[in-house]
DNA sequence: CATCTTAACCGAATCTCATTTGGCATCTGC
DNA sequence: GCAGATGCCAAATGAGATTCGGTTAAGATG
């Protein structure tokens, strides 16, 4: 699908509130209210919009220990059984394969850092896995979610 | 605010998908559409709920390249300054304070290589910087938002 | 150049659902 | 046991999502 200038403002507007009517929404992109719904029902239809979600606060529930963690392994990760294993662990937000000396990189939030410490045995239990290194974090200056401006030549 | 199981019940639900109706978002939780709504409203306004926003499919938007860089430094880095420096660069996507060898750890996403390189280029001027570590990503395996279940004991 | 086809837009009509309101039951603290 | 507060339901209202018919513009085709 052809994503033009106007698909992004849509995009960055909607990632910012996706509560607003799509009068709004139009008029902000100058367009009326059905032709800015029909090029958002397209982006979902081809899959640019994944879903419409909510960003919940961590530390609101208690979440407020966040680490990353290298895993050292003695075999090849990057299958369906590693992903299976490290999605079972709530814990795990992300897992990435990477390049460089650790094989995977997984970012993990928990609510303590005992709690922590029961994932880090769980990602040591993962099949292939031979140690592991861990970056916590002391303080987030941000996350937020990817741009969607316009790409540069 | 107090949170208990109902509403990570309906957090849990609006992750997965934010479009439901109260309707079916108090059936599902055995709740009239009504209370739903009263829920999710005083979830938004203490702040549990950050907002309501949609999921891009980055690759659609062809960013295609993933990757996590280590920051050195000679200087203290947890101040404004810093992250002003660091929010200013598009392609960063989180920025953590860190534990360990490294000061700060952030995430980047970019159209391409080349673009990686731009951005290595502009966190190597960020006043302190004397140092960087990549690792790139090969593969995603998943991101996914943070878990919502109940805390166990 | 005339015509056909397709895509995107607008404005209006319809219909679903968010939001509000009033009242009842439950629980808490006094 | 009573007053106040909290959480729920059911019903009414209005806003906004979604659909539809018709128009214009941009290419393609001959």
């Amino acid at each position: 699908m052809t994503v033009d200038q106007t698909d992004r403002e849509l995009l960055a507007l909607l990632q910012q509130d996706a509560t607003q009517s799509y009068a709004v929404l139009g008029q902000a992109v100058g367009l009326s209210a059905g032709a800015a719904h029909e090029r958002v029902r397209k982006l979902k239809a081809s899959g640019v919009i994944r879903r419409t979600t909510i960003e919940v606060d961590p530390a609101a529930l208690g979440s407020g220990v966040l680490a990353y963690v290298l895993l050292d392994s003695d075999a090849w990760m990057g299958d369906a059984p590693t992903l299976q294993a490290l999605k079972d662990i709530a814990a795990v937000e992300e897992a990435h394969i990477t390049a460089g000396a650790a094989s995977v990189l997984v970012k993990v939030r928990t609510t303590s850092t005992e709690a922590l410490q029961a994932a880090l045995r769980a990602l040591h239990q993962v099949d292939g896995v031979t140690g592991t290194q861990t970056i916590v974090v002391l303080e987030s200056f941000f996350e937020r979610p990817p741009a969607v401006g316009a790409t540069p030549a």
